[in-house]
RNA sequence: CGGGGUGUAGCUCAGUCUGGUAGAGCACUGCGUUCGGGACGCAGGGGCCGUAGGUUCAAAUCCUAUCACCCCGACCA
């Protein structure tokens, strides 16, 4: 491809609603454009990288015998109702309304269709086990689409959904899955970690998340390299702390502590570190109208675990300050003393004595509170996120924490959708049963920003081989001039492309700095310079985007010494 | 959903406070010079100043409404 028949419009300028530097790089490199808040359109040289990201999913999914197949992405609304997620899904599912006033919806994710695709076309378990999967767009109306690609709107994703006529059948189909997705993760070229995690909307028993390690990540992640274990720190249930509680030493009095809402805030103003003080989160309840939990100062509620407790309304829902005053109390000087409503308390707030906390009242905290003596404790739970130095719960040592974007996850569902929509086989008695599920997904738009998240410098983006829009670009100088270079510049294209080389030739007119800032912007990985001075020597000069060093090799080699630099 | 912010050329942004001919840089077009790390000169094209009302002799600028986008928060006790 001539440069010169391919529109790129490459900025100078970072643009102003870009804040990570996949988002920034994609834009400044004209691989996508922003069309509406988390909808972008992908340009030649985006989707050329796509296309690269879907071809190894593809043939990793093929080779490990799931058959593809395309699902619409319009679905009516009956299938949703059938597995009561029409109701359950909230607001991120997309309504739409036809002519005949029917509803549908827009498919944020694929298990209805695909079981009843399933259950129409399977009907004996001697064709099971099978995994269909697509690679196409989904859409979830997101609360807050950010970040460019990696929280867009409507997004590309791999899906697969794989039955089973048995439980057994299901973990051996779980376990090809888990490798195929290292497999296609490894191509990528990606530096990733698999986490234990929550299954959330999608519902089922066990499941993995696939996490790329970058700093940008939106998701947490706690591992112990001690033990081996690692989880997304919304799973990661924590021991009880083994500290006693010491014998109350204070008497509860009142402080006045003007203005002061926030446990930072109050932690200063009292001279008391946050570990010492008690925060109280108000909670929507499903008997009661609240839920009160409280936790150590220093500590974040988790809510996933919030979620799974009894009496714990779904979704959690903090209290607005109005509804936290109709109970007799204030945002931001909330307290256990004299608030009757339903509790928890984190196992690690049990061990506070002399604790501080609001008192109701605005502008003032109790201190030197005690449990038992000034306020019965509630019952105990685990509700805190793990924190770097926490136990690991596979028993080994302490829990380090990172970030993580989340590329992939794969889920035992189980039988939730074949059992709520009747998606039955017979077995080998004749026999109606219910099939096993798998769901598995990859997020194909999210793993381009996830790659260049992790694989950037200041000059812009530096492809892995494998995912790059071109494998080499080719910068004739002074071909205008030259008809040496011209002649050599398109003899090295047919060359390189009939080595297999997908190859860029910047036939622009323009100066040589300008081309060279583009090449190391849009990130091709192997760089060829023609230029008189070397080819009076019969040489041209290869450069790697990875590496500041550049090397003059004869002409005539040039399509070697790439594929010998050329990983994966 | 709550709070904050921003809407002026394709992009980055001035101009708005204090109403009076719509600007700069980048990008784009033409010509010339230049030609190994985002060149320079000259000449150009391009804006319903988000939208709708209002105030005024006069509105990008003041007022009202509305829409869009961005950020923060929703973990604050």
């Amino acid at each position: 491809m001539y440069l010169s028949k391919l529109p790129i419009n490459t900025l100078k300028e970072v643009p102003a609603d870009a804040e990570v530097v996949s988002h920034q790089l994609m834009l400044r490199a004209g691989l996508i454009r922003r069309l509406a808040s988390g909808l972008y359109t992908w340009l030649p040289l985006g989707r050329r990288v796509l296309h690269k990201v879907e071809r190894i999913i593809r043939e990793e999914m093929d080779r490990a015998g799931a058959l593809e197949i395309s699902m619409p992405v319009v679905q009516p609304a009956e299938l949703w109702q059938e597995s009561t997620r029409w109701d359950a899904y909230g607001p991120e599912l997309l309504r739409i309304k036809d002519r005949h006033q029917r509803d549908f919806c827009l498919g944020p994710t694929h298990e209805e269709v695909v079981t009843d695709i399933a259950r129409n076309e399977l009907k004996s378990y001697r064709q099971l086990p099978v995994n269909y999967y697509q690679i196409g767009t989904k859409f979830r109306d997101e609360i807050r689409p950010r970040f460019g690609v990696m929280r867009a709107r409507e997004f590309v994703m791999k899906d697969a959904y794989s039955f089973h006529l048995d439980e057994e059948s299901l973990l051996e189909g779980y376990r090809v899955m888990r490798e195929a997705y290292k497999r296609i993760f490894d191509r990528l070229g990606l530096e990733y970690r698999i986490v234990q995690a929550d299954t959330g909307a999608i519902g089922g028993s066990r499941s993995e998340e696939f996490q790329v390690l970058a700093a940008s990540g939106e998701d947490v992640i706690a591992y112990c390299d001690e033990d081996g274990f690692a989880g997304n720190v919304e799973i990661v249930d924590l021991p009880p702390p083994n500290t006693p509680r010491p014998a109350p030493s204070e008497s509860m009095t009142l402080v006045e502590t003007p203005g002061v809402g926030s446990i930072e805030a109050l932690a200063s103003f009292l001279g008391v570190p946050p570990e010492k003080c008690l925060k109280t989160l108000l909670v929507r309840g499903t008997e009661s109208p609240a839920v009160a939990l409280y936790l150590r100062g220093d500590h974040e509620l988790n809510a996933v675990k919030a979620q799974r407790l009894p009496g714990v309304a779904t979704p959690l829902t903090m209290l607005r300050p109005a509804e936290v005053e109709a109970l007799g109390s204030v945002a931001g000087f909330i307290g256990p003393v004299g608030l009757d409503i339903p509790a928890y308390v984190d196992q690690y707030a049990v061990p506070l004595a002399d604790f501080v906390c609001g008192a109701n009242r605005a502008d003032y905290h109790y201190r030197g509170v005690n449990w038992d003596r000034d306020v019965k404790l509630p019952e105990v739970a685990d509700l805190r996120n793990a924190v770097a130095g926490d136990p690991s719960p596979g028993g080994g040592g302490k829990l380090s924490i990172a970030r993580g974007i989340e590329v992939g996850q794969i889920f035992q569902l189980g039988d939730k959708y074949s059992r709520a929509m009747g998606a039955t086989v017979l077995d080998a008695e004749g026999k109606p049963r219910i099939m096993q599920m798998g769901c598995y997904g990859i997020g194909v738009t999210r793993v381009v920003a996830a790659a260049i998240e992790q694989n950037h410098d200041e000059r812009g983006i530096i492809w892995p081989d494998p995912i790059a829009p071109f494998d080499v670009i080719v910068i004739p100088i002074n071909m205008d001039k030259s008809e040496q270079v011209r002649k050599a510049t398109e003899e090295t294209y047919a060359k390189l492309r009939d080595a297999g080389f997908e190859a860029l030739v910047d036939d622009r007119p323009q100066r040589p700095g300008f081309k060279f800032a583009d090449a190391d912007l849009i990130g091709i990985p192997h760089r060829v310079v023609i230029s008189d001075k070397g080819l009076d020597e019969g040489r041209c000069e290869y450069k790697s985007r990875r590496s500041p060093d550049v090397e003059m090799v004869p002409l005539d080699s040039i399509s070697e010494v790439i594929a010998a630099r050329r990983r994966g």
